[in-house]
DNA sequence: CTCCTGGCTTCAGAAGAGTGAAGTTACCCA
DNA sequence: TGGGTAACTTCACTCTTCTGAAGCCAGGAG
């Protein structure tokens, strides 16, 4: 039950993910039904915007305000193009760091498939040899990996927060009751 | 740009994910800072109530009610157990369901790690050997798959949402510029 | 018997997200 | 000059979520 903590990640009590956690980040961009959605539209290849409103089922400002945030956050640009004899138009193109979300997006694709009660009448396979595409953990060796054989380390000497130095009286370090695991 | 779209897919104008869409469902569940961050912090380990409270940084009625979803949903279980001569406890365990959801959260710390400024001061490698460790989309041959790479296909002939029947006059099949993918 | 702790619940209030409807602007076409 | 369409914005409103503080209950420990 969870990774091994090795190192000075072995004691929970003297550090904490809160505010250097990139899932942290992660989440506040795309943690949510019409940003995560907005991307799988994205990956479906929708690029504009009434289209997105529609297949995402949301009202304009909030797809407009989403697209916003996802533009900002550098996942979709917004590119104007014209075609000749047609007015200008603009569309939402996913950018590398974009793209670089399909295993989260399918991922939740695979998660949602296997446990909870849908059915989708589509898969995906390989372009190529026309096998199942899913994601999956491995390492760079590539073994498969399990929860159970990840090992966090850490690089710096603590990940303790940055917390006022403790020169003068310590304001009593919180005594953790049977935090050792 | 986007996936390849075959056959009944072709023609977006004609179907929708709305409904049986994995990912919403997943999204429902865990599309949320609070539900994605119980789930990190069970991931390393974390099984108390307070120590979600504390980890995750939010009130306790938010942690009890995500913690609730999350049990309803099956990504975690309550489990009460009780040491000899100490008072019964309550848990919260992973169940196989939480721990399928590994590549989402692996991949968002991937994902926040490239493309947000947040720069982590601990690593994942594999246990057995020492090789850092990530996600992948890749087929069932074990080839790596980009998102161009992959097709999709239709299990149905239709994956129309119920519409009612377009007998009477077509409102004018919009124009779809330069969506042959 | 009272204290303390773990694991919550309850409450009132604040903040934020999402909605439908309508309005706006830019541009092409007739 | 008028119409149509894409891509929004604005508005007023509702609905949900989150918060902080407090309270509650059970079960050892002193």
């Amino acid at each position: 039950m969870g990774m091994t903590l090795t190192g000075a990640l072995e004691d929970r009590s003297t550090w904490s993910a809160t505010g250097w956690c990139p899932v942290e980040k992660a989440v506040e961009i795309i943690g949510s039904r019409p940003a995560m959605l907005i991307m799988r539209e994205a990956f479906y290849g929708t690029t504009r915007f009434d289209d997105f409103v529609e297949r995402v089922g949301v009202a304009p400002a909030t797809a407009a305000s989403h697209l916003r945030t996802l533009v900002a956050a550098g996942l979709l640009e917004r590119h104007v193009y014209q075609e000749p004899g047609a007015r200008r138009r603009e569309e939402y193109r996913l950018t590398d760091a974009g793209t670089d979300l399909l295993p989260v997006v399918l991922g939740l694709f695979q998660w949602g498939r296997k446990h909870t009660s849908t059915n989708p009448p589509i898969s995906f396979t390989h372009t190529g040899c026309d096998e199942p595409v899913g994601v999956a953990v491995q390492c760079d060796a590539g073994h498969r990996v399990g929860l159970a054989e990840i090992t966090a380390t850490t690089v710096l000497p603590s990940v303790r927060e940055p917390v006022p130095p403790p020169e003068h009286s310590a304001p009593a370090p919180r005594p953790r009751p049977a935090s050792a695991g």
